[in-house]
DNA sequence: CGTTAGCACTCTCACCTGTAGAGTGCTAAC
DNA sequence: GTTAGCACTCTACAGGTGAGAGTGCTAACG
């Protein structure tokens, strides 16, 4: 007997709320939902009988599966995309939790450095999943402001500002022989400051030619430059500077991931800054909310789990990402609503802070 | 029958001989050791019977335990507190792998904000348990620069550096009405920098009240002033201002926290940042290696996991913490050599830093 | 023709049982 | 004090059993 398979086709009402059903119920026990359950629990105005049949033929699509012959049905991957698509990112925060958000906002230091912190806490305490937050990152940083400070007569701690917000420091050898006074490293940042401020590492790799190696100032300055240069070109590189996460626990707490091995894969996907970097990368490129979910992930590790990731920022200025990771039964809808409200608070923020 | 208990008493050479072995073996091997083991893995001289008996010395001593009548011997914490006793920090870092983390430590850049992270994963990826490291932090610190960068006119981006090595950036919301240039913010960081500088944050209070409340510029400094002393007191009173650890995975794969409920309460530990902060704060006071075994740490998660634990640093100046956390049936041997060896390197870092 | 009740079937899970193996503690002899 | 011998205890593991859940199929129903 030759089934039709209908890999994402229109699925007929019905169906569709059984699948939507079977996703809920099974989101919310974690264990397989079986056909008497659903008509128990859900309205249907069908039997269980009928159910069976439609599960049968949801199955047959792929979108859900079979522990084994007398289990009932957990979604599959697929299954959870095609729910995901149909409920779209209509579903709002509830009034309640987007105050409650905005209050431990006001509450929180006024520095965009504690910002992307408390967004990975919310956003762990609401979804009761993983809180993920990058910091909002430039795409070419300008020097604003250059400070040199004298350690000892050889060694001084050299402050770079960015005009995106970050701070870089580092430790720089001024002279092999003899010894620098604060007066001249005050002139050296005079120099560097004048000629650097509001240039990229390009803009300022040009400047720095200019300077004449014949006066020892300029010259020091010259050295102190290319480290700067150096400085942010690596800055400029980077992929994504840190991924502050928050909740783990949470996700430990799920019994899917009672078998230690299991939760030691999703640990490890955690350490693999690597893919994640490179996919909150993508993610502030397209500007938009992307949901990853099991398998779509491409390394192993990461199979079990799903990811809610949002933008944030200002596009083509500054951009950052925040996020949610859970087990691919998490609860996709508030998961999106809440990543969506947090992402749009942090815009609010770095708006004002640029404006 | 009474067995006399003698908790920490003189053992005779052959008993503190079986100990360690009994230790030894099952550090390494993770299963009750039993009698026949011991002496055919050790050369003991003596039979199985014999070892039987000093055994249930040992274990009315309190120094082994018993998991059930027929299982071999595990050691008790207070086994393993004899067991560090008597090796001491005796046992110097094997040669080569010295070399190894000089190399390590001479591939960084050279900047301190760097060195406790890699002592953490230096710490870890020998010892094979988790590294713990936090960045040295001074007790009172000084201010050492003040720089205002101008975001829009009413909203100014402040850094502060501390003499301690330490930067802080926080926004300052300048005035309500009118607003303030670059210029004039220069003006306002060359007045604080005059006056703050080399000043604690109760030197830097007193100093704020002398500045004129009628001049322009001075009640705009006497104000970011005043954010700088909370900022600095802060920083003060911070206990322990970021443990950065890695390696976790590695105590993740020990045997013992095969069951996933234990995994979590070692991780819940980790996470448990105000009990770490607070015995990280205790080692820094007391300047030499601290071992905590199991039971020894005061809250419930913790007592499964030992700490070898060692600050670095210039007492009085700025001191910060490495160590290594792992179970219980660790090897301590190694650990303490390891943690010892590389909170030295730590140390050599700092004064060239202060010298 | 879709829907339903009934029923045999399948698989898991929890529980029990029996056995092999490891290690002990005791006793009597050296 | 040390040792060999031995009975005893406990675990881990494998195999077996019954209850329970859920399915797929079939035949009857509107």
């Amino acid at each position: 007997m030759a089934r039709r398979i209908r890999p994402l086709g229109p699925l007929d009402h019905r169906s569709q709320a059984i699948l939507r059903a079977v996703i809920e119920e099974y989101v919310s026990t974690a264990i397989p939902v079986g056909s008497l359950a659903l008509v128990e629990r859900y309205g249907l105005g069908v039997s269980s009988a009928t159910v069976r049949s439609i599960l049968a033929e949801l199955e047959a699509a792929g979108l859900l599966s079979h522990p084994h012959t007398s289990a009932g049905r957990v979604p599959t991957d697929q299954g959870y995309r095609f729910y995901v698509e149909s409920i779209g990112d209509t579903v709002p925060l509830p009034a309640v939790e987007q105050l409650m958000i905005r209050h431990q906002f006001g509450q929180v230091e006024f520095a965009s450095e504690h910002w992307f912190r408390l967004a990975a806490t919310t956003l762990a305490s609401i979804t009761r999943s993983a809180g993920l937050a990058t910091p909002a990152k430039p795409r070419d940083a300008h020097v604003r402001r250059v400070d040199l400070v004298s350690i000892n007569g050889r060694l001084a701690s050299l402050i770079l500002v960015l005009r995106e917000g970050a701070i870089k420091q580092a430790l720089v050898t001024l002279t092999e022989s003899d010894t620098v006074d604060q007066p001249t490293l005050d002139a050296v940042a005079g120099i560097l400051n004048e000629r650097l401020a509001g240039q990229t590492a390009k803009g300022a790799e040009a400047v720095l030619a200019r300077l004449r190696r014949d006066d020892r100032v300029q010259a020091l300055a010259a050295r102190v430059g290319e480290r700067i240069v150096r400085i942010v070109r690596d800055y400029d590189a980077e992929a994504i500077e840190e991924v502050f996460s928050d909740g783990l626990l949470n996700v430990m707490d799920a019994p899917e991931f009672a078998q230690s091995d299991k939760l030691r894969r999703v640990f490890s996907a955690l350490e693999n800054r690597a893919y994640l970097g490179a996919l909150l990368g993508d993610v502030s490129e397209a500007g938009r909310i992307r949901v990853i979910i099991g398998h779509e992930n491409l390394p192993l590790e990461m199979q079990d789990v799903s990811l809610v990731l949002a933008p944030y920022g200002r596009p083509g200025r500054a951009v950052g990402v925040v996020g949610v990771l859970g087990p691919t039964r998490m609860g996709y809808s508030q998961a999106i609503g809440t990543v969506r409200f947090v992402s749009g608070l942090m815009n609010e923020l770095v708006d004002h802070l640029y404006a």
